[in-house]
RNA sequence: GCGGGUGUGGUGAAAUUGGUAGACACGCCAGACUUAGGAUCUGGUGCCGCAAGGUAUGGGGGUUCGAGUCCCUCCACCCGCACCA
């Protein structure tokens, strides 16, 4: 059931020029930026007031395109818009009501899957302001009430949807725009000369908006706008669980915000979370709550939970304060967040909401800066393979993926079957075995005597893979636990870390386990003999030195720049070098132990309890890196031909320049 | 349709600013040790070629002494928005 009911809203669209610029400022992924931008939906144009025949009111328009008005033929209203019972004809009464009929038995979703042309004429004109023409104003579904006033001036030379509706409506159509010396450019370009406009004709497209933009502000009959799809967001939940809101209102039922020093309004205690009468939240079944000592009445709503997560980095400044979301020396120290690792899926929700509260909270002095995430990095998602059985409805047969070219596609249906029933699971040609179709029945008894129809020669049934989400409703997730199980939390922490970039998303595959797994015991072997630790403490040699020192000048770089996978690349080629090197000694082992810690936890720590120290290596000092012992003796010089490395040259590193010329 | 991103071996990937492409790992091949091995160790492994050598970062073109990296163009895939006036 829906209802109408009074709501808070946050005005963030006051906000939205600013959301929209200050992303140049942040160090956020193209995509996410990008997302926000669209989200945002800034677009430059003019509102514009036309006269009705016959009537007071005006209809008001918004364009991106006033310079083309001359050409504006028809009008178009949304089937939602407040006007269309008054502009409505007897007449044309009963076809409206049709139409309308009509676009409300279509969902969202139809109309945008299925985009038809379709309209009906109100029997209603406006006139246009400067041709002076009476012209039609028809009611059709291309017309968003969200967007805009939710109508529009209908331009069908400059415009394909109005083209479109105008030649099947048999609308008449005025060129406008010569766009004869811009070859290629299409009806979205905003280049060309006018035409047929009287006093626009000659101008360029973009002088013309800009002129027009004048004509009508001298005119009063509108001006120049700028336009947002961003919507205010709606801030009231009628649930128990949200912030409530600091509000009480008065005798004559006037708003008030509550005195700063009953701050803040706690979530009163109850056991009944059934929803209040008429739609209200639980709060305002508390009688006892919502009227206070001073007869006033509490607001019943509550906030959503993008409320707690839009300022939550703060209060993590100075987590005790009971005077202040946080003191403002805390917030001056911290600033903001440095690093923010999140999922894309927060892309215009959270990060849209937390950015405006937080230039909320700048423009009323609580806070430093501008933006909360300085820097943002959307980690991939670990993904699953997801495997489907092709099901042929009309014969009840699932049929091999390698045969279903033979089949008609609108009678296949796809069914997730489970991960584990599955042979050589995620490789292209994954199957189910005779057993996997056995136990694929049993989980399904729905299916228990259904055909499996699988290619001559062969005993398998193939199934589709596909690369998705993880997914209970896919039967494709995959438990970390029998991972660390098997090879232990540090190996899976150090694979994940492995399988590349933090930003890349891929289907979870453990082919390369083993080698994460491999290296790990190899460090774990540069200590012991046997099953004796074994350490020599004398000085280290130059090569060891040189191994440690180039270590430790890879991690501090690629953490730097959180390349986590070549992190571990550095550390297997130092323990192989180590080990070839035949190195057990403490002052190059040590150090590394700290390094791999944030990789390796529980390994290290138990490393460096047996190196017999005390604490945790998690506090130990990260070790410097000192630069004299990566001083290369010689180095190897490329000796080109016509561009191409013909041959290498090694020189001593100190020879001097006479020397590399010969 | 509009906007953005990505294309490198059999596979996951390296190459931070234009400077020996393929580090590291998986897989594969050969060998060692073994009663056995899906354990461990050693060596090899982009492609063509016995070799010398040639060739190679989605295709084509350009800038440069030198291009995976910069520019133009085409193609493929992925993501976002989508009747936005």
């Amino acid at each position: 059931m829906q209802k109408a009911m009074p709501q808070w809203n946050l005005r963030n669209t006051a906000y939205a020029e600013r959301l929209l610029n200050d992303l140049e400022d942040i160090d956020w992924s193209v995509s996410l930026k990008t997302i926000q931008r669209n989200w945002i939906g800034r677009s430059e144009g003019a509102q514009i007031f036309f006269k009705l025949v016959g009537s007071k009111e005006t209809l008001e328009i918004y364009t991106t395109r006033p310079d083309t008005i001359f050409g504006a033929t028809y009008m178009v209203i949304a089937p939602e818009h407040p006007l269309v019972t008054s502009l409505t004809t007897e007449t044309q009464r009963s076809k409206i009501e049709a139409y309308l009929a009509y676009t409300q038995s279509r969902s969202e979703v139809e109309r945008m899957a299925d985009k038809q042309v379709t309209g009906e004429f109100t029997g209603s004109y406006a006139i246009n302001p400067f041709t002076k023409q009476q012209i039609p104003i028809w009611i059709a579904e291309y017309v968003l009430v969200s967007y805009g006033t939710g109508a529009i001036m209908a331009v069908p030379s400059d415009d394909e949807r109005d083209l479109a509706f105008a030649k099947k409506f048999d609308l008449p159509i005025i060129d406008v725009v010569d766009k004869s010396d811009y070859p290629g450019a299409t009806l979205q370009d905003k280049v060309g000369k006018m035409i047929n406009s009287e006093f626009l004709n000659g101008m360029e497209v973009k002088d013309a908006i800009t002129e027009m933009c004048k004509r009508v502000e001298a005119m009063k009959i509108g001006k120049a706008k700028i336009n947002y799809k961003l919507r205010d967001a709606g801030f009231s939940r009628q649930r128990y669980w949200g912030e409530p809101f600091p509000i009480v209102y008065d005798q004559e039922g006037i708003a008030r915000a509550v005195p700063l020093e009953d701050l803040p309004v706690e979530l009163p205690k109850t056991d009944n979370f059934k929803p209040g009468n008429e739609g209200k939240s639980p709060l305002s079944r508390l009688a006892g709550w919502v009227k206070t000592d001073n007869g006033f009445t509490r607001e019943t709503d509550t906030m959503p939970a993008v409320a707690g997560s839009s300022w939550y980095y703060l209060r993590y400044m100075d987590p005790n304060n009971d005077q202040s979301f946080a003191d403002k020396k805390a917030v001056n120290y911290w600033q903001d967040v440095d690093l923010y690792v999140g999922g894309a899926e927060h892309a215009v929700a959270h990060l849209m909401y937390a950015r405006f509260w937080h230039k909320f909270l700048y423009d009323l002095g609580y806070v430093p800066t501008k933006e909360p995430f300085k820097k943002l990095i959307n980690q991939g998602m670990i993904q699953g393979v997801i495997e489907l059985a092709y099901y042929h409805k009309p014969s009840s047969k699932f049929i091999s993926a390698e045969l279903i070219a033979e089949y008609d596609r609108s009678e296949i249906a796809e069914m997730p079957v489970h991960v584990d029933f599955v042979s050589d699971y995620g490789y292209e040609h994954s199957y189910l075995s005779a057993e996997g179709i056995e136990k694929f029945k049993d989980w399904r008894p729905a299916f228990k005597d259904a055909e499996f129809v699988l290619a001559a020669d062969s005993e398998r049934f193939i199934t589709k893979s596909e690369v998705g989400k993880m997914s209970k409703s896919k039967f494709n997730v995959i438990n970390p636990d029998d991972v660390v199980e098997e090879y232990g939390a540090d190996v899976f922490r150090m694979y994940e870390m492995f399988l590349g970039p933090i930003e890349t998303s891929k289907p979870w595959d453990t082919k390369g386990i083993t080698g994460v797994s491999k290296f790990l015991r190899r460090f774990w072997d540069l200590f012991f003999e046997g099953d004796q630790l074994s350490l020599s403490s004398s000085a280290p040699n130059k090569e060891e030195l040189k191994a440690l020192h180039s270590l430790i000048k890879r991690i501090t770089d690629n953490i730097e720049r959180f390349s986590f996978n070549t992190c571990v690349s550095a550390f297997m080629e130092t323990v192989n070098e180590l080990r070839s090197l035949k190195c057990n000694n403490r002052h190059i082992l040590e150090p590394i132990v700290i390094l791999l810690a944030p990789f390796a936890p529980f390994m290290t720590e138990e490393l460096w309890y047996l190196l017999g120290n005390d604490g945790t290596v998690h506090h130990a000092n990260y070790p410097e890196l000192q630069e004299e012992y990566l001083v290369e003796d010689t180095i190897s010089y490329p000796v080109s031909v016509n561009g191409k490395k013909r041959a290498l040259i090694d020189f001593p590193a100190d020879a001097s320049k006479e020397h590399l010329k010969k």
